[in-house]
DNA sequence: AGAATAGTGTCTTTTAGACACTATAGT
DNA sequence: ACTATAGTGTCTAAAAGACACTATTCT
């Protein structure tokens, strides 16, 4: 680079000289939401294990927020990306590696931590692991695997002059053995020719901290979203699975029953038969398949 | 509040005595793709003006990247969130307001800036108004709108032992009078049960500065995946359009044709007629439309 | 035998793709 | 009359939805 600027520095020069400015900057954090799925035999011999879809939190043991629940996570560290620094902290935080990661949302609201300036790189992690080697961090505190679910309790659509305000409200609950965690998490959409507005707000959080109930529903949303034109939900199943396993997962994600013919067309592609069946069930066995990559293509 | 922490502390008292410590943060900043489509007349009077899709770049005044063309952004401030912090950017640098505006992604890649550790919270933009006034910012900046071209070069998928690995080449040129930019991308998927990568590289830059041919990449796919299932193109059509016109929208952000009934009748929900017709084309006028709002509902 | 799930066949409805045909203003 | 676009009709192929039927294992 030979080219100059005003004050006659060489590009190289200028970086030699340059010293940041000390302007206040933000903390990043990254958080993480991690799905798997678990099985819990039924009541009844001949029935299928009922499956639940499940994530991780991890209780506070100082302030603010203490005695709550938050998502794995915490800050990022100078020369590593946000990926590294949430992949970083889920090992460190639960022990939990070799995950399906992807990039969520950066929420950026002011005041979303009472203690200063903190944005959130939020991150989606989908697992199969359910006996996963949690193990609690350093002090005070303990991580659980909870049973999510998200409803939508009430849905609106207003017209306006130049557009439309359509609000739904989900009803986040969150179970685990004795601990019950919810919130009522509002999702806002202004749509006009003058902008746009898309905002989640938590009108109310019982044991969940920060803004995290915002966080989780976002995820949940988006892999609801995205199971039906990628195969990630795939990540949630072990090496070997039946077709139906398959479409408990979809069932529980989507939070409604599927045919099961039309089903096996449209997702049987993204697996492979294996030779062997399904082993001591109180009924017909079934065949087990294992993962088949899509290779790049898009479904459907 | 009256829970107390292992210091005896309230959540009140512990926010009270507080301080941040002094570990090294990240400087915040976003950049923002901002789309719109320009006309251009043809050379014959009976054909129709033959559209482009342009995005909006400023030539940078000082190092690092001295003469090169930036994205329009700065550094997010104490106060604000990410999103005003893009509006407000967007509205200073350039003079447009008012825009379709939606989070894209957040680069953190160590190393993205010469000068330091600086993060990019980046948002793309849509917009109808091809006469904003573009202004150019304070010092020796200048904006200009430039037509976009992205073209797949390139693409292979090869099998590993367990997964695969995909890269696509992407070719990106940016065209304004005189001017033209362009940037070699290449995006490397990695997909196995251990574990995702998804990584743009850039392979070679002409003229963009630092990483923001990844970023403008990234929001050209994003764009051309969503408006097949959301309504998002009517961003860029002005307040009365034909349907002619709208497909040619499509067609240019996708970069293929389409064929004209099947598009009306997907697409064709998204407009609603008015009285009026179109003027003074050297052939049968044709019928304007208004924006329809989807209220909330999905496409297809 | 009976219960529960496994797996497939097929009918209907909807949607996408392809193409042809008619309509209409301007020169 | 001719040109270029506007707008619609319709045939075909593919995909989604719904449901019924057969198959198989265990108790």
């Amino acid at each position: 680079m030979e080219i100059r600027d005003k004050n006659g520095l060489t590009e190289t020069e200028y970086l030699q000289q340059y010293r940041p400015g000390d302007y206040e900057r933000p903390s990043v954090a990254v958080d993480t939401v991690i799905f798997t799925v678990s099985s819990r035999d039924a009541d009844n011999y001949r029935r299928l294990p009922e499956k639940k879809l499940q994530m991780l939190m991890i209780r506070r043991g100082g302030h603010p927020c203490l005695g709550q629940w938050a998502l794995p996570g915490g800050f990022v560290e100078p020369g590593e990306s946000t990926e590294q620094a949430a992949a970083r902290e889920l090992l460190e935080e639960t022990g939990v590696k070799n995950v399906y990661l992807e990039q969520l949302y950066t929420f950026s609201d002011p005041g979303r931590d009472p203690r200063m300036w903190v944005m959130s790189c939020a991150y989606m992690a989908l697992s199969d692991k359910s006996e996963m080697t949690v193990q609690a961090g350093d002090d005070a505190k303990s991580a659980d695997w909870f049973d999510v679910s998200l409803q939508c309790t009430d849905a609106a659509t207003e017209q306006m002059g130049d557009g439309y305000r359509r609000t739904e409200q989900y009803c986040l609950t969150l179970r685990s053995g004795e601990e019950e965690l919810s919130a009522d998490v509002v999702h806002t959409q202004i749509r006009s020719r003058s902008g746009t507005q898309d905002s989640y707000t938590i009108v109310s959080s019982r044991g969940i901290a920060f803004d995290h109930a915002k966080i989780i529903t976002t995820a949940l949303l988006r892999l609801r979203g995205k199971i039906l034109y990628t195969d990630i939900a795939l990540n949630l199943m072990p090496d070997e699975f039946t077709l139906t396993e398959l479409q408990q997962v979809y069932e529980i994600i989507l939070d409604r029953q599927l045919l099961k013919a039309p089903f096996r067309r449209k997702f049987g592609i993204l697996a492979e038969e294996t030779e062997k069946l399904s082993q001591a069930a109180g009924h017909r066995p079934s065949r087990l398949y294992k993962r088949k990559w899509l290779l790049g293509r898009e479904l459907s």
